[in-house]
DNA sequence: CTACGAACCTGCCTGC
DNA sequence: TGCAGGCAGGTTCGTA
């Protein structure tokens, strides 16, 4: 389900809970993508800050971190008070206040660990750069992708090389930087990657400021919707006119992924 | 090392 | 109405 600025949406919609105790914990289904390990450590602590680290969503207390990933279909929900669980709602995280976080995801995709070194965890290090800092730059782009004979659209969504950038925003920023979604990694130009690295940039933020893209089921924590969708140009477009020339978009499968670009605007060399 | 498809799961939608 | 098949916002793993 979520790409960075979804994350980004949930934990600013999260981060009325810090300075918060956590009172209980309750462990509905252990079996996620990993299975959940002992999370009894978080009893009786304050929760100091949340952040987040590419897609990964990091509750933070004094003697180690939640490490949350939501998968394709993850949520998560504050309740003001506790309603009885429903189908998926597999954890719970009672706080003093008597609100509720509750984490629901019926793919199991996604991941609740507890480490008391989230700096040195196996899922936090090996991952590329944040898109939204100056670590990403043109320069940098084209710097790695020097070599690179993969496709770039799979190349942007590989995050070993730049974090957060899913199916959606993949096939968003290329057709904003006029990028064919096919073509090899190592062929485009400086200028390219100029213009690549700030469609990123532009998109994420736009999306974040519009709380997310909502195509399906997207909700923030307050249960409330993304409007980014209204903004898409080119996802879940097929055959529907370009906006910039009005030629039909084109949709293929490229390894498993919907795939949508304008033939006109992004030119495949 | 790189790059790609399969696999992990459930739910929903389409078409026969 | 039922059922098979395809598809879904992510990531890791095995294989070439």
């Amino acid at each position: 389900m979520p790409e960075l600025p979804e994350i980004e949406t949930i934990r600013c919609t999260l981060l009325p809970l810090e300075g918060q105790l956590v009172s209980d914990v309750k462990v509905r289904e252990r079996r996620l993508r990993w299975s959940i390990n002992n999370l009894t450590p978080v009893i009786n602590q304050y929760i100091l800050s949340i952040t987040r680290i590419s897609k990964y969503l990091l509750i933070n207390f004094y003697h180690g971190s939640l490490i949350i990933h939501l998968g394709m279909s993850g949520k998560i929900l504050v309740l003001d008070r506790c309603l009885p669980p429903q189908k998926h709602d597999h954890v719970d995280f009672i706080l003093q206040n008597a609100k509720i976080l509750r984490y629901h995801d019926p793919r199991r995709f996604g991941c609740i660990l507890w480490t008391t070194k989230p700096n040195q965890h196996k899922l936090l290090i090996n991952l590329g750069v944040e898109p939204l800092t100056k670590a990403l730059s043109g320069k940098f782009l084209y710097q790695i992708l020097q070599g690179k004979t993969s496709l770039i659209k799979t190349f942007l969504m590989n995050a070993k090389y730049i974090v957060g950038i899913g199916n959606i925003y993949a096939n968003e920023v290329l057709f904003k930087a006029k990028i064919h979604p096919l073509r090899i990694a190592r062929t485009l130009t400086l200028n390219e990657c100029i213009s690549l690295c700030k469609a990123i940039k532009t998109i994420l933020l736009k999306a974040i400021k519009a709380g997310g893209t909502t195509i399906k089921d997207f909700k923030n924590a307050n249960n409330s919707i993304g409007y980014f969708a209204q903004q898409l140009q080119v996802y879940g477009k097929n055959n529907e006119s370009c906006s910039i020339c009005s030629t039909p978009i084109s949709l293929y499968r490229l390894s498993g992924r919907s795939t949508y670009w304008c033939d006109k605007c992004q030119i495949l060399n």
